[in-house]
DNA sequence: CTGGCTCCTGTACCGGCGGTACGGTTTTCA
DNA sequence: TGAAAACCGTACCGCCGGTACAGGAGCCAG
């Protein structure tokens, strides 16, 4: 029991890198094998097929995925009350946790499957489908809470606004990993930031004094 | 000469379909040549290896999408004169033409491309990584004009804003596609409109009277 | 100490697929 | 009409996903 969980683990985060830089389709088992370092009867006995590996694999990124969320969230709201003030604190957060990521964000495995719909049986896209859903459902909670206190600028579609969240995540990885600017990521997450901040903070009429203006208008030319 | 074009052509669009549902590793030379019509021998006449296909059909993609924001960008400058103004139609051009597919949106193949680094050499990696540029200068071209008129309201750098459309635009499209929602790809984009114009729009106390919903905002610069 | 369960290894085999090679044939256009 | 373009047919290779099945090492309960 032990020895074959940590295996299976060892197997699905080989995998799990694999299937991020090369696709379902472009990972071979028997590279997998090779790496993790056992037979390929080994491999079947964990995974009764390749669409095994898949659901498994997927299954635990977004639980992985949700845990983080969760921490992060919960950590701001531990921070800070307002629950204005906790979201912002929170997607700066995690845009911190994002910059920090040596090589950059390796990766959505929800992306992923999505380009692969047609390969996996329907339980997979059902299990993707309730994964895009639980985040709209997550940062729309949020959002509502916000939404209780503070009148937005515009009006705005509570589930649309939580989906820009999942929207502005899954674009910047994209972003990132073919511009190989890992910062990338991180800094969409700050720009989505500022599109919250402005949506609900209300105006104030600062006085046109110091100069924290820093990017303004002024960016790199060409 | 005239006949080779139509085989490759249609070649392109079975295998550019096929791509976007099963990824590249997905989808067999087999498969393709079945639909297509043509043998084996036909296929690596217009087509050295996989690679060469895979270069092709990305160059094809980008191309036509270029063409596509063109056309809608270059109609909404001529149907209005002010550079904001003339952004805020084109994202709602572009919303509109979104939600007109009547599938929804296929899928993006600098994004399949994208999450397929390691399958491919890396000429195509470069034509990808080019092609997200292209759509930072062009996005950031747009907002470097409207900057020069309207002061944002809040610090933006000008290319983090303009990778912003780029992101919510794949973003959406992998929500529109794992959510099997066709227009909650046209929403992110209309939810990214209502971002840009809270952004440089100036702030007016409007009397709480109608309903609030105008499209092209009715402020004066300034 | 023994039997059973977990966790594998080894070997053999199948069919599909990417890719090569190459000769032949039809179609197209100058 | 003739050469180039645009294929077709066939045969073959090696990798890979997947199946089948036999067996073995280690551990733990009775």
């Amino acid at each position: 029991m032990r020895k074959g969980e940590e295996t299976r683990t060892r197997l699905l985060d080989v995998a799990e890198a694999a299937v991020l830089q090369k696709g379902f389709g472009g990972t071979s088992i028997e590279e997998l094998i090779a790496e993790t370092g056992i037979t390929k009867s080994g491999f079947f006995y964990h995974f009764r097929d390749k669409n095994e590996l898949a659901k498994a694999l997927l299954n635990r990124y977004i639980e992985n995925d949700e845990r983080i969320y969760d921490e992060i969230f919960s950590r701001a709201r531990d921070l800070v009350d307002d629950p204005l003030q906790s979201f912002l604190l929170g997607l700066k957060l995690l845009s911190e946790l994002l910059s920090d990521l040596p090589n950059g964000h390796p990766g959505c495995l929800v992306a992923t499957v999505c380009y692969y719909e047609r390969l996996f049986d329907r339980e997979i896209q059902e299990t993707n489908r309730n994964a895009v859903l639980a985040w709209r459902r997550r940062f729309g909670r949020m959002l509502r809470e916000i939404m209780a206190i503070y009148p937005p600028r515009e009006p705005v579609n509570v589930d649309q606004l939580a989906d820009m969240v999942s929207s502005v995540l899954e674009g910047g990885i994209v972003l990132s990993k073919t511009l190989k600017e890992p910062n990338t990521l991180a800094e969409q997450v700050l720009m989505l930031r500022t599109f919250v901040k402005m949506l609900f903070l209300p105006v104030v009429e600062m006085p046109r004094a110091s100069g924290d203006s820093t990017f303004l208008g002024s960016a790199e030319p060409h």
